[in-house]
DNA sequence: AGTTTTCCTAGACGGTGCGTCTCGCTTGCC
DNA sequence: GGCAAGCGAGACGCACCGTCTAGGAAAACT
């Protein structure tokens, strides 16, 4: 999911690993110092003790740039849930996702990125595709496993089921007006579960 | 709700009512022209015929310039819909929120008050005040009297259904990737009230 | 080995917008 | 008719932008 290297193949590269981890380190602390606005490219450049020049010769803005920094320590070490039963599969999923976003200044970052997408289409896809769409499809296949075991019933909208998950998760993450907590994950699954659930599941409120 | 005006209430102010008038006309042109990163205040002046200073004069920051400019906008002309059906009202409610929101650069000022807000704890409190709260109230208020009428399970979680109606709108909103269109408030209103409707209430999908 | 090629740090450059300021000019209140 | 506040205009120093050039370091190829 775009590490911005390797445009030919073939020739031998020779990009400074150190450069690279030092811009990527000094751009993650600065975006929790500062935040998204606030982050300049010459700042990262002097706390990374690296020319501008190689700054802009790897990455061609600061979206692109922040979307490195934060896509993999997000992307990484989420496992797949699948203990055969749709409940417990979406919350452990979530717990882990709340984790890891509640952590560090990833709102900063994240709300920052969705400002220039909304003028940006190329940004705006890149985004949805590191950020949004790969998550929406696990999700949507969890809820279809459940589906074809009994667990959900069968004119239940899964799109929108989908978007309440991960409406809320966004809203609660950008708006900060309650946490992103287990509590969250449990009661929020429950309460979606107990909606599309078939009526002889017998599902109740908790 | 955030006039930015009369600080003092004694002395007699002379404000211009030409150069208010044209200063928020030219910020929301420009603001979906540009976006709200590509908004300055420069070009805000030059459009509106009028001095930088006068800005500054009235408005902190560009974020209270924005949100002025869209708050009447946003709040008025919305009304509170008392069918004595909840998903009728809910329906009714959330049609008129999102046709509002669909319309215009609305998407692209959102999103760049909720960056700064990231960083600019009075902003975020400003925007939870004049965009979040008082339609949150609505929304509570909607499904108690839903609860009494009993047309809502009493073990439901409430704040979570509200969490999931403008969490799925924000979600929409920011991202992209469906339209908030009259089919999606009614699923959406449909598929949660299945999910919080009493046993008694005999509820389906459509 | 030496050569070549590419990336590196460093920083100068003109532009743009910031937020503050200083001008006279206009305008509404007394 | 006086006068203080608000007005348009724009000059100011500052921060960053994104581009560009210079000279040094280091990998890759003979």
């Amino acid at each position: 999911m775009m590490p911005a290297m390797d445009s030919k193949p073939k020739p031998t590269r020779r990009r400074s690993k150190r450069a690279h981890e030092a811009i990527l380190a000094a751009t993650t602390s600065l975006l929790e110092a500062k935040g998204y606005n606030g982050l300049s490219i010459e700042a990262v450049a002097a706390q990374a003790g690296v020319g501008k020049q190689t700054i802009y010769r790897w990455w061609p803005s600061k979206a692109a740039l922040v979307m490195e920094a934060y896509s993999a320590m997000v992307a990484s070490e989420i496992t797949i849930p699948d203990s055969g039963r749709l409940e417990e599969d979406l919350y452990r999923l979530f717990e882990q996702i709340f984790s890891r976003l509640s952590s560090s200044g990833f709102g900063k970052a994240i709300a920052g990125l969705l400002t220039e997408a909304q003028t940006d289409p190329v940004l705006a896809a890149e985004f949805l595709d590191g950020f949004v769409d790969w998550r929406r499809k696990v999700v949507r296949q969890l809820l279809q496993k459940g589906l074809e075991r009994g667990e959900v019933a069968p004119e239940a909208n899964l799109e929108i089921a989908v978007d309440s998950l991960f409406g809320s998760m966004w809203y609660r993450l950008l708006i900060g007006h309650a946490p992103l907590d287990q509590q969250f994950a449990k009661d929020l699954v429950r309460q979606l579960l107990v909606g599309i659930a078939p009526p002889s599941a017998n599902l109740c409120f908790r």
